[in-house]
DNA sequence: GGGACATGTTGACAGCGACAACATCAGGGT
DNA sequence: ACCCTGATGTTGTCGCTGTCAACATGTCCC
């Protein structure tokens, strides 16, 4: 006979953070509260400690699985594309759109102190897989075709990054007043603006 | 004789304000405590609640006070320009210069719910003497000179927003690889690249 | 089969936000 | 001069939280 409720769960650490997750979106993470997370999962209030050193380790396994799934939206919303620089703007796009579905989870990723030491950026072994490196090879596909200049696609990539994180976070914030579908629509029409820029940058020193 | 503590402060309001800004600067949002805002106010752990309502309440008021600041701030940085451009340019790198040196200010002013309902940024009447209007007035007058194309200012202005706050929150959570000083030259040259995608759009759509 | 170890539970503590009841002051009407 | 009404600050209390310590339960290896 199996147990109702077996004293040692399958895998509760992922349990505790499906819970975590979910919690995240319905109440964001100043209500958030650990003791709620283990009465969602059937656990005492303490169990979650077998599993996670305190509540900023969880919160921190949350923002990492948000930046898997945020990884993942982009490449399927620049997969459509064809032109370099058409997938650079999908990509945008997908980007923008993760955070209007889960503002919350954008702040835990972004906005808590222990989201600060996921990755460096620069170390080219630590951008492996995610969603960072998602826009930077979009950036480098684009500068090999010619559709962007050559050189450091780094300032490139940070400038389409905060273009994007930006209006995200405006929009999260109540700042910019328009609908999800409009916020999208100007995204597509900013990286339009930015795109151009990044061109004439280019021409400009070439004719120098 | 004047008491050493008077039972009624001059204006234990402002005092409260001022004790919870240095709290935030200090120790950022998570750890900011009602409790010890009333302590270093000397001040029993309820008199906060003569003068606010609530947490939220006090935490909104200093992000009102930050957003005076920030405005100050940003107008101080415009001044010393001379070109409208060059205008537009200084008071982006005022708004990152807040950023960087306040980050915990920021969180406040952009990433708490109660942030939100601040101003429509649209009603031109609610756009008075705020940082937005700082930015705003940049635009415009780079309009009327010719600098920037005419049209709507508002799609340029939120543009220029997003690109700014996003490096300047990118740059707050560790995802800019940069110090200030470096972060600072970075938003010139991006602001450099997005005028220069505003003036093409303009000559593209002139040319059609 | 028995003990080492991981995993989950119960109990406790201090700190927090918030409410209620009480204390202290200022100012105005009589 | 008096009191009394309202504003302001204090003390006491409550439930909730994060975290630690001690204990209980189950698994697995020798």
């Amino acid at each position: 006979m199996t147990r109702e409720l077996p004293y040692h769960r399958a895998n509760l650490r992922k349990t505790l953070l499906d819970a975590a997750v979910a919690l995240i979106g319905e109440v964001g993470p100043r209500a958030f509260t650990l003791r709620e997370v283990a009465r969602r999962a059937g656990v005492s209030h303490n169990a979650p400690y077998r599993h996670f050193a305190d509540k900023d380790e969880l919160l921190a396994a949350v923002a990492a699985e948000g930046f898997e799934r945020l990884a993942a939206l982009m490449r399927e919303a620049l997969a459509p594309g064809t032109l370099p620089l058409e997938r650079l703007e999908l990509c945008g796009c997908g980007y923008v759109d993760f955070a209007l579905r889960w503002p919350n989870h954008l702040l835990v990723m972004f906005d808590l102190p222990h989201a600060a030491p996921r990755g460096n950026c620069d170390g080219a072994e630590r951008i492996g897989r995610n969603a960072f490196s998602v826009l930077f090879d979009c950036i480098t596909a684009a500068q090999q075709s010619g559709d962007l200049p050559g050189g450091d696609p780094m300032p490139l990539a940070w400038t389409a990054w905060a273009l994007v994180h930006g209006i995200a976070k405006l929009a999260n914030s109540g700042n910019l007043p328009l609908d999800a579908r409009s916020t999208l629509e100007f995204t597509r029409s900013a990286a339009q603006t930015i795109f151009g820029g990044m061109a004439k940058v280019a021409s400009t020193a070439e004719a120098c």
